[in-house]
DNA sequence: AATGAATGAGTGTTCATTCAT
DNA sequence: CATGAATGAACACTCATTCAT
């Protein structure tokens, strides 16, 4: 708190003026970037495409956004399970929209046979779901590779899992 | 460290006659667990198979061992960021080797005919990894599906991600 | 820390408001007292009058704020030791200056044949200066014998090294 | 504690056999030096010569002694005050009885004549007292000047302080 | 005569938070 | 709106000492 009100210029205990606590304070910046995060998905909820497209270009936007952000995000992804009891369950709830979109895509291409019904549905979403929170992990904003660039990989690697695979053409 | 004492029914201060430190411990289980790990590395290492097929094997022996030993491969994965300095460095060091293994594997299956050609090896882990470790945030051990059967599936999508899909047949 | 906090009528969590470290508490003290102590220095410095009687008056002056600050100097030659290397080094300068003036004015008296020149000019500064600081051992603010008369005696004795004996007169 | 278990190669709950505490070992310490030191004294006193010849013989080899002990002196001189009452108050006594040797000598130099009358025997032992015991502050053993030396000048400054001075000769 | 294990009171220090001004 | 001062509970860690074996 003390480098939060250095940083920003004020005296510590006028901090409180704007805060309630330091954990409302980390619940507001989750909530706050999980509400632009929300709009990538209505977008990508009303586009006119097959179901795996839609995912496609879903997750494509949400990868950059989350690479684009990837202090906001990292916060989000490794830091939600410090939130207060209330704070915590609001913030699994929201999560639980995004998750349940990438579930009902898959489904819906399941049914349409775009996608393969050996794979459930719920399992896939959070390999997938894992693979991208893990970013966090490991991105370097000032690396070589451009955001979309991985966003793109990523998102392949995603599609690829719901489909089965091919037998590679003779070398 | 009060917490733990109280748990280990001894007193705070008699901790440290088994510890170095807090940063010791911590170190210790991750080392230990590393160390267990790596034992299932050795194995996979010495299969007579194709690349893909101990590249399976080894994921779903490793993750079966992940979610066996969930409590101490979440602290691996969240809390090495919070060892000191030489201690963090040795666990990145080891990290590297599960990594450049799988990497390894990859590589050789492209070079086979088995993997695409088009997917990047290095991402391409660090998207399983990650995956993996995610488990790390959702993983209940008294949930209803047995580890194994998780693991296989986690396999499978991981070596999904590696052969190009083919097209779905007509339902 | 606590019993400072417990006279001082605050937490002892509050002290650090004003201080950055216990060590660094004694340090400013002992930096102070240092301070005060210097203009006396300064003064002595100033006076018209030959090196053994600028010494004399010095030491008088000197011996007599030790006495009338006893507290504060018997935590300054007692309690450096224990200060960290920087804070340290600083004190063991700031005493080099006290200590220098006193050989420079020795010599002085030396070379114009007012002192012995038999004696060591650093060996004996080192004499008098432990005997001063001895008075943190021993003096008793509460005691018959004023500040002023002991740092006459003292301030005697110290001269009467630097003066050859002459034989007693016949009793 | 535990590095002096480590040093004598025993476990550091088997030290409590040989030690009633640390307190009795600092004790024990400083009561075996002066134990030593003693010896000097009671040489000195039966020696047959003047008193002042005698207190310059005395200073002399006390002096020497107390820098070929330096480690144990400077731990009499600086520790004494934290040991607790009963012990504290020992050390304070046996230490008298070296100052009253002095004192006596001094004040007997005094009734025949040889040592000024215009100082106080006691303050004058402190002085003294004081200046030996600060070399426990700066004397280094790898030093280049011997401890015989050493000694000689200080015996001599405290000779010094109880005759009077008398006018140098002309350069 | 010595060890290994443990105790318990204490250390200096941190930090989110409060509140009168 | 903001500050300066203070709180109080917590923190990791230390150390002389004890005691059953």
């Amino acid at each position: 708190m003390q480098e939060l009100a250095d940083t920003a210029g004020i005296d510590k205990g006028g901090l409180y003026y704007y805060l309630e606590s330091k954990d409302d304070l980390l619940f507001q910046i989750l909530d706050r970037v999980h509400d632009e995060a929300s709009a990538i998905l209505d977008e990508a909820a009303h586009i006119d495409a097959p179901p795996l497209s839609r995912l496609h270009t879903y997750l494509e936007r949400y990868i950059t956004f989350f690479l684009e952000n990837i202090d906001r995000m990292s916060l989000y992804v490794r830091e939600w399970r410090h939130l207060d009891p209330p704070h915590r369950t609001r913030i699994v709830e929201q999560r639980r929209i995004y998750e349940d979109f990438a579930v009902e895509l898959i489904r819906e291409a399941q049914q349409r046979g775009e996608a393969s019904k050996d794979i459930d549905a719920r399992y896939a979403t959070f390999f997938i779901v894992g693979a991208i929170s893990s970013l966090a992990e490991w991105y370097d904003p000032h690396g070589q590779e451009p955001a979309g660039a991985i966003a793109r990989r990523y998102a392949d690697h995603a599609l690829a899992i719901l489909t089965p695979a091919s037998p590679l053409p003779p070398a």
